[in-house]
DNA sequence: CGAACGCTTGAACATGATCAACTCCGGTGG
DNA sequence: CCACCGGAGTTGATCATGTTCAAGCGTTCG
């Protein structure tokens, strides 16, 4: 799904001879980055969460980026999508200007640009699916196989509070508690300090999630 | 929010000079396009459902697209999404050939695609804010507001039967006709032959929907 | 005109939200 | 080192919203 970074794209050789200059940032956990659309960075390490915020103050979060993600936008948008890290997390920030700059010149990077595009709207719509069909239960166990899609057997730690997993399933915090007690209960997963998540019997769960892509 | 169409990018001259070739389609209501993946082309008039089916038969309508929209992605995808007329539509079509070759050769019709990419994911991630926070009837107020955006104080036809509505909503049938028929007991629209929509107090409606960016 | 489909309406039901109490853990300071 | 404090998480009980099932209505089209 996540592909090659757009940095690894360029070659230091290249992103030189093309006047763009980069600079490493490390946020903390909870750092609030603000608007996407004022942002052009490569997430480095970390993981960060991407939210709507309703005028009324009621926050979605629309989606999750992690290493090797990309930040940002050609140009300034319409709808604001405000990025949090996490967890500690290091980028590799570009001046919107050195990006815009090296799109214009460098095909391959516009190329990746539109790949990330569709996948983020895939993501989002996979999460559609999701929002508009599935139970409580089903919800869970797609974000527990989402979280440790990349980690079999090993005890994965969930990036998000449960008041953060809920928003992000479009269920309340207590339901989410009660959906993974109950898929502990049925030795499907363990739960060590709320956080760290290990799938036991990863097909039941496959078979409890049902929708394939997430 | 849907700007300009990718066929207006290219004047007949240069799409002969690009040796790209379109053809015309006329499609009635209801008929099945298949699979995104596969199509290049723009949409000329008319209306059409894109969706997710899930492995046991389940829908879900993901986005809905109108004239001047385009159709297809630049390769094919891991993700199906299929698409479906709503009503009668026509379409431009492109060889995916031609596409590509095009995309390559001329750079704003890349651009443009970036762009449209983007936009499909803001408007997925709208609809994920609605879908994770919304009651019944702010989800009916928004549909109306999305469907009548742009005709104001005229009635307009809605592309949708109930069920369709329902599944793009996340709702049951049942639930829209009820939120539909409250909405029309407290005079903010008018309904003639539940197809046919017309907003009485656009003010009113807003208030109810509250989420303003579809 | 009649049949079929789509829409509406009603009643019972189920699922998840909400509210509140309680527990657990992690960090802090005595 | 232990006790305490506070935030996060869990658990239980009640409640509300929307779903489901079923019946009836209307409209659209053969």
């Amino acid at each position: 799904m996540r592909d090659t970074s757009l940095c690894a794209a360029l070659e230091d050789r290249e992103l030189a001879a093309l006047h763009v200059s980069r600079s490493r940032h490390i946020m903390p956990a909870g750092y609030p980055m603000g608007d996407c659309g004022d942002l052009c960075a490569n997430i480095v390490s970390g993981a960060l969460k991407l939210s709507l915020h309703a005028k009324d103050g009621r926050e979605q979060i629309v989606d999750l980026m992690f290493a090797g993600d990309f930040l940002g936008t050609p140009r300034v948008r319409e709808q604001i999508v405000t990025a949090t890290t996490l967890a500690q997390t290091e980028i590799c920030a570009f001046s919107r200007h050195d990006f815009a700059h090296a799109l214009d010149t460098f095909p391959p990077m516009r190329r990746m640009l539109v790949e990330r595009a569709i996948a983020a709207s895939e993501r989002a719509r996979g999460r559609l699916r999701m929002l508009g069909h599935s139970s409580a239960r089903e919800r869970v166990a797609v974000f527990i196989l989402y979280i440790t899609a990349h980690a079999d057997g090993k005890p994965v730690r969930i990036p998000l509070r449960r008041e953060e997993v809920a928003n992000f399933l479009g269920l309340a915090a207590e339901t989410v508690s009660r959906q993974l007690g109950h898929l502990r209960a049925e030795g499907v997963i363990t739960l060590v300090n709320a956080r760290d998540c290990t799938v036991l019997d990863h097909e039941r769960l496959c078979a409890i999630a049902r929708s394939p892509n997430f």
